[in-house]
This record gives structure tokens, sequence and C-alpha cells, in this order.
DNA sequence: CAGTGGTCTAGACCACACA
DNA sequence: GTGTGGTCTAGACCACTGC
């Protein structure tokens, strides 16, 4: 016999899976109220227990955000604990500061072999924005990146234009072009200062530097951006914490 | 008015904190059975909703394992899941594989001010452990690494001789010493080759290379374990996925 | 004050493992 | 079978927010 598929899944789960298409489509966009347990619990006819277990898995993976007294919101990337959700690099007195950007270049171009498979496009589109930036922390520089987006998500886009109002590019993606960042996946090397590095992160060529190339995916681990930094190792390191 | 403490915790919190505390103290050690929601539910006088919320913190934080059917047990650090939670090293090529032991050396000595610091050794306890490892993946040597360890938590220490019947070291330390690793920190920098990481990895000094130096902790974030892993980077990568 | 989410209860029914 | 955990219900009561 062919195996079945399973004819059954959990309400709840069920009922989470319709939730976050909501938030996913941008009928219920960042920071938006969503309806209160009773209201959900009325519409899919299921008790309120089912609806706060539903919920309850939103919160887990930082969907929604819930307040007694106020009701639950869509989570957004502006609030305050979203801030070094993504950032791993600490220095190493302990005392975290998060860094101030300062674009050097904006480019536009045809993507890369490379860029293509890593940002998945489609095969009809083929290009790339790129923004080149260096990153300080009081007042001494301490990362360049590059990122690396896909053109055809972002009409009209103006990073450096919006960054008075948006203080990191997630919170642009998600309040500008409606794309929220969910998942980033991060692999470290380390390589040897090149003469840019040297130039730009005020180092000798040679010396040793941490590089981080991060892919950062939205819903159905669409891919959004593609990060490469370059990282000064003197004081600062990459944090992992596993528990 | 002075600001009051919390009167009141919920009981979820409290049955929570007492069944970690047991798991802490030994009084069920790793693998064992718990007993049933419903004796659980008895033995405090709640219902099992309550016990079933308690017992979900437990298992979101690796602490037990739940079969339906069978029972819930205390978590190992045997199972086959736990082998790469603590291992962020992958290859490039997407194939992961876990490596093989080499012990180098085994010495007992006096801590270093550094090592009474990591490992907070208490004013009368002046003692470590430090194993010297190699490690290889498809018979190419990739990390080696020191491990160092409080003395006085490890009576009889006998790893290299134990290998045989455990798989890692923490395995090793819950299973023998009835020490549970639940939480690791690891800060990632890059690095020189030097020309023992030459001998032993087969790099030219100079080269760079990844050096991750780990804290690892059992409950109340009592230090365990200090590792210094410094790893080869052609060809792997240090790896964190934050969702 | 009404409305929200957080806690807690006392059940019922089901899928599954094991003897 | 019996006993386990997983799902789901229909309530009650409380703490908190904002009007």
């Amino acid at each position: 016999m062919a195996p079945e598929k399973p004819s059954y899944r959990p309400l709840h789960l069920q009922i989470r899976d319709l939730l976050r298409a909501r938030i996913a489509s941008g009928s219920w966009p960042a920071g938006a109220p969503i309806p209160s347990e009773i209201a959900l619990a009325a519409e899919f006819a299921v008790s309120t227990g089912t609806i706060r277990k539903a919920l309850d898995a939103l919160v887990a993976s930082h969907l929604i955000v819930r307040h007694r007294g106020r009701g639950s919101f869509v989570a957004s990337h502006s609030r305050h604990e979203a801030l070094y959700r993504w950032f791993s690099i600490e220095p190493d007195d302990g005392r975290r500061c998060f860094p101030d950007d300062e674009v050097l270049a904006r480019e536009r171009g045809a993507a890369t072999q490379r860029e293509r498979a890593l940002l998945d496009l489609p095969p009809d589109e083929f290009e790339v924005l790129r923004l080149f930036r260096r990153r300080h922390v009081r007042g001494q520089a301490m990362i360049r990146d590059v990122l690396v987006l896909p053109s055809h998500m972002f009409p009209g886009f103006d990073w450096p234009g919006a960054q008075h109002r948006f203080t990191t590019p997630y919170e642009y993606y998600e309040g500008e072009h409606g794309i929220k960042v969910i998942k980033v996946e991060e692999t470290v090397k380390a390589e040897l200062a090149n003469s840019d590095d040297a130039v730009l992160l005020g180092l000798k060529a040679g010396s040793p530097l941490l590089t981080i190339r991060r892919i950062a995916m939205t819903f159905d681990d669409r891919p959004v951006e593609f990060r490469f930094s370059r990282v000064r190792p003197d004081g600062y390191s990459y944090v992992k914490r596993i528990s």
C-alpha cells in the first residue's frame, strides 16, 4: 500500500499557520493590532485554549507580541529588543553597543552567478542592488560590509535617504517595502586583511580578519538580502550562546 | 512606600523550578523516567493543565523529553540529537559530519589566573585538568583544542579511558560525574596560525585561523569546562542560524 | 468601567506504546 | 487491555490597560 498522507493536523497548528499567512501576506502589517483571543475563537469556532496555543507559538517565533490589558500586535523590527537580535558581535569588555552606519557607495548592476544562486533570483531577473558601508563604534571603524539585494523586491530602493526615519535596514525593508526578515543564517570564517581592509578599517594588510556571510530570509525561506561583512578582530568577538 | 516583592508566582513556574531542581540535584538522573502528568498533578495538588505547562517549559529548555504512550524522561547527552547541538562547525559543501577525537596529552596542574577566573574556581581550589586534543574529519586534521576542567568537580577523571563507552566529553561528564552541561557560550575570533598550528593542522604559519573560546555551564551558570579550539578555515565555517 | 491577556481548573476524547 | 502524552473544551478568576 502506498503510504497515506496525514488526514489530520491539530487545530492549533492549522490556526497558527493561517494567522502566520495573514502576517506574511501583509494583510496584518507590522505593528498592527490583531483580534483578541475571544474574537479569534469565534472566527475559527474553537475554544480560546486552542487559539492561545496558536498565539503562543507565534510569540515564540517572534511574529507577534502580546500585552496584558492592551492586546496582541504583529511584531516589528522597530522594537528596541529587535536591535541586537541579529547582531552577534560584542566587544571583549562586555559593553555592547550598536555601530553607526556610513554608506560608502550604492550601485545597481547585473548579478554575478554567485549572487544569483545565493539570492535565488527567478530566471527573468538579473539585477541586484549593492550597498557598501562602513560601520563605526565609539568613533572607530569596526566593520565594512556590502549588502546585496534582489532589485525586483525593492522598487524605489532608497536606504541612505530613509536612514533618518529607520534605524536599521531591516526596519526599512519592513516599513517601506513590506518585507519582513524572520530568519538569518551566518557563516563565519577567518581571512587575511587585504589592501582595502587596510585602508577602510585602519589595519595592516595580512593581519587576521573575521568575515561573515549572511543570508537574510523572509517567509518560506525566501532570500531577501545577502550580506558580506569584514570585521576587525582586535577587541571584538563573534558570539553565540546555546542553551 | 518601599516597592513590594512579588508575593505570588504562577504555579506552573514554581512547579517548573521544583522539577528542574530535582534534575539539577541528581535525584532524577539523565535518562530516568519521571512521574506521569497525573501523578505529578496529584503530588502538587494542581490540575494536569498546570503540570503540562511546567513540563512544556522543561521540554523547550531540553531538560526532558516526552513520548506519547511511553512517558517522560530526563534528557541525556547520549541521545543522537544532542551530538550536533553544541557543534557549530560545518563543511562548506554542506555534508555535516562529526570529527573523531585524538587525545594528544593530559595534564593536571595549577590553574592560571585566567583559568581561575573563567572557571570561577572557589578560593580553596587551585587545580585544573587539561586535555589536549586533535580532531579529524575524513582523515584530515580539522581542529586542535584544549579542554580545561576544575579538578575538584571531576574526581577520578579518565576521559581517554572512558572514550570507548561515551562518544562525547559531555556525555562522559553526565554519565560518570553527574554533571549536566546545559548551556555554552562561544566567542569566535580570527588569528594567525603559529608554528604549533602549522605542525598539528598541516597549515602554513601565518595563515588565517578561526579560534573559539567556549565556556560550558551547568545549572545556575556554574562553569564546568573551558575550551579553546583552533580551527583550519579552508573548507569549514562557523555557522549560526537565528530565527 | 469594559476589554485584554495570563492563570488555572476538571473534565473528554484520541493516538500511541507496551505487555 | 492499561497507561501514557497530545488535543480540545468551556468555563472561572485575576492583573492590567486605557477610556
